[in-house]
DNA sequence: ATGAAAGCGCTAACAA
DNA sequence: TTGTTAGCGCTTTCAT
């Protein structure tokens, strides 16, 4: 039934010679003869052999994939950096084994054991609750893995990121400085740290920097989607905040569609900041000032960062910093 | 080096029984005793084993892995339909190995190469241009395909879509019963199918109903982003369109956004009415109308389908077609 | 420069 | 119900 399979060795009989030269020349191993390479190669050529990667995989224990652990293949943020993980994956000759992990812990452990299983030579991990638990995990997987713009609050796993804190320090800080006081602090939920220990860490220095006080109530939790953005209008205008950071994109539009829709005009009468500069940012009206960050790099830089782990590379620093900016649109003043 | 990998042998070993016996229970085969069942789960659990897959794959034929094939990680139109196919892969234990194509032809060809040399047991494909060289790689791949979201004008390839041409000539004819007569057709290259065979007949079809002439100036090819829908504003004008029809959400927004700008207002003077019902439909302002098609639904179909192509299951229909919509906003009167 | 042969870790007849 | 034994298709010493 199966279509024919022709092996490595098929082709050291057709070609007169052994395994182990075959192997040699399609592993482009120098040590082979020309002459005789090129016989191999016209017998491979005429034959159409492809060889399994899978046996390849077996024998010489790498299998030249990797593993990507993504929140939600949807959300512009991450998709942007699975498409710079993409191209340096492809640069360097890796697959990508893509798996969901719908921000879900216990299905992120389970698809680590999986990817572990598959034999995969390194994992990119996008999440932002590194429990103990998935520590663990990392520490019982044979493969080096990376964080794509995502933290580890102990230091401990490579990361390539930027610098949180400081960028919505800057953010809100430049809110403040247009004269508002009340400015809310709408992102995901706190159990992230990335929320919990970066952003609101940033924020917080920026009211501090200014002499004004926190203000709970001024700090919404939710859902990282355009509808939970957008319900939050009311609660907005009720928390008489006059502008609003915030930590997603489209998050950021919903809360952007729904002031305006409840008749709030952005920016003269509430001004709304954002964070990762996708390409949401140019599409709503007004259009929103982000902070900005190199999505694709964090992506790319992650899957270089990753193949050096995967060759036993020397590295020079374990955590990779990428640098960030402010750019501002029309949904500030 | 490696951490010290525990293998079948092993667990045979410690439970003194044959790796037959643990391979049927790792493998769920219900001849084995419950006792021996037992005593080698325990064992397993003791030595912590973790069968590889990569052995398992070479010596079954199977890798539970598939290969998905998609032009744009980015395009929310694709990311909706990997979601689908994502969640039903899991449902039945795929893994995925995600590959971007860029809709580069060449690309395609060398990932379906490389895909089928990593020995995925299915392929879904998701590109509008089924070439008789795509064909021929189909062919000779071991695995069973289907296209995604896509379209295959010769129906050899199994596929899960909408009836392009009947929604696109509703959404059309949508426009001409509000008075507009010279309607622009936007979308991508003619050389997809998709646009040339299928949007652009229904766009004709719903004229041609209407008596309206077709005029190939009304007629723009250009890519799916934003940006170049952004720039068509003006062209638009100066064909004297009272309305477009788009094929893309992304594109659809940038010319709406366009319009907009250059002080065209929408619906009034213009409208737009896009293919895809994407998420950016209801960010822009107004809110896209759009034919309306469940891009999740197609991908947990396609995947669907695909499990019972690998498992020789019977077919009732190579191609399903789902069901369509069209969903009035504001961006039409 | 080339070949022989022993695995890689597992599944799947086939026996018992 | 359980064990024995070939492989699966390739890489990789180790000889030559």
């Amino acid at each position: 039934m199966d279509k024919q399979t022709v092996t490595i060795y098929d082709v050291a009989r057709e070609a007169a010679v052994s395994m182990a030269t075959v192997s040699r020349v399609v592993n482009g191993n120098p040590n082979v003869k020309p002459a005789t390479r090129q016989k191999v190669l016209d017998v491979i050529d005429q034959l159409d052999y492809r060889p399994n990667a899978v046996a390849r995989g077996l024998a010489s224990k790498k299998t030249t994939t990797i593993g990507v652990i993504i929140p939600d293949l949807t959300n512009s943020y991450f998709s942007e950096l699975a498409r710079g993980i993409d191209d340096v994956a492809m640069m360097y000759k890796y697959n990508i084994i893509l798996t969901s992990s719908d921000e879900n812990h216990d299905k992120e452990m389970q698809v680590i054991d999986n990817l572990s299983a598959k034999q995969v030579d390194g994992i990119i991990f996008m999440g932002n609750q590194i429990t103990d638990e998935l520590r663990t995990a990392f520490d019982r997987t044979h493969a080096p893995i990376v964080l794509a713009g995502s933290v580890d609050p102990k230091h401990q796993v490579p990361t390539v990121n930027i610098d949180y804190v400081a960028a919505v320090t800057e953010a809100v800080s430049n809110l403040i400085n247009r004269g508002n006081k009340r400015i809310a602090f709408v992102t995901g939920s706190m159990d992230e740290s990335i929320n919990r220990d970066y952003r609101l860490k940033g924020y917080k220095q920026a009211l501090s920097e200014a002499r004004i006080g926190f203000d709970d109530g001024l700090v919404f939790q939710t859902d990282y989607s355009y509808k939970a953005g957008y319900k939050l209008a009311k609660a907005l205008q009720d928390v008489k905040a006059t502008a609003a950071f915030v930590g997603d994109d489209e998050l950021a539009a919903g809360v952007l569609n729904g002031l305006t829709d409840a008749g709030i005009r952005v920016p003269e009468d509430f001004e709304v900041i954002t964070s990762n500069d996708t390409r949401f940012t140019e599409m709503t009206r007004p259009r929103m000032s982000s902070i900005t960050q190199p999505l694709y790099d964090i992506g790319a830089v992650s899957m270089r960062l990753l193949t050096k782990l995967m060759n036993n590379e020397s590295i020079n620093e374990q955590t990779v910093v990428l640098p960030y900016g402010l750019k501002k649109r029309t949904s500030t003043k």
